[in-house]
DNA sequence: TATTGTTATACTCTATAACTATA
DNA sequence: TATAGTTATAGAGTATAACAATA
């Protein structure tokens, strides 16, 4: 059946095409990072941080070993971005609070990284409205 | 004027949703990999090594520093999977060229990586065509 | 003198395991 | 006994700088 065949050349295409975007993508985040001068686990953490969050919460969202939101949060509070503050209802929680300056570095990033991001760079208004529900397909569960 | 506010807004779901394709791309990749025992670094290389490469080339091919390739090379040439050989028209280089069996898990690889990713596993025959040229689009230089 | 690849070294990102305080 | 966060440590991935061989 030539129809596999084709099918298969096709995953092979897109399967690479999405890798390229994938490294791309990175590579856009990566350089709007830098110009606010923040290491790219921080900037992730910070834009995570849209509400207070447990750090044992924080980690699920960045898919990481709570030992590593320790040191986030430690990296966080020497920057004067977020603070541990007491869970009233459970003593061994500490939830992660942007401060006032935290919470205004994290619009200015996320308005950069969407300006900036390579989506608004190349493709009009058609071809965004037609990408919008393709990438929520990909993120079904 | 509205019509910026809504552009934006909509900026932002799309560098958000771009943002989460790009991790789970990168994490199907990662699982694919680990199931052929190889560290994604030596997988991109060995993907990346559809032709004899000069060293030069491929650190360039990867956007990595060149002494990272080194190690990659000795990586590669430890488990069998490509030689350096000599390039006749000039000492200093040294090309990169997969083994019969480094070519054969590169064959293996891209057809793993393209079945088992997401853009295959959740998106249709109507999907996957409207997605091509968006992603080519987004990487037009 | 400029370029290719190598070596030695150091830095960033991240996980594992053992620990403490609280539940 | 189980869970939240911390500490110490180790490992993967990667860059920088100095170097040797060749151009």
């Amino acid at each position: 059946m030539e129809d596999r065949e084709a099918r298969l050349a096709e995953s092979y295409r897109l399967s690479s095409l999405l890798w390229r975007v994938t490294q791309r993508t990175m590579a856009d985040f990566a350089a709007v990072v830098e110009s606010f001068d923040l290491p790219v686990p921080v900037a992730r953490a910070v834009l995570s941080l849209g509400e207070p969050t447990p750090m044992r919460e924080l980690a699920g969202r960045l898919r990481c070993d709570p030992s590593w939101v320790t040191s986030l949060a430690d990296d966080l509070e020497r920057r004067g971005l977020a603070e541990r503050t007491a869970d009233p209802s459970d003593r061994r929680v500490k939830v992660l609070r942007l401060t006032g300056e935290g919470a205004a570095v994290r619009d200015r990033l996320a308005e950069a990284v969407a300006r900036e991001s390579t989506v608004m760079r190349r493709l009009d208004g058609g071809d965004r409205t037609a990408l919008e529900p393709l990438l929520e397909r990909l993120l079904d569960d």
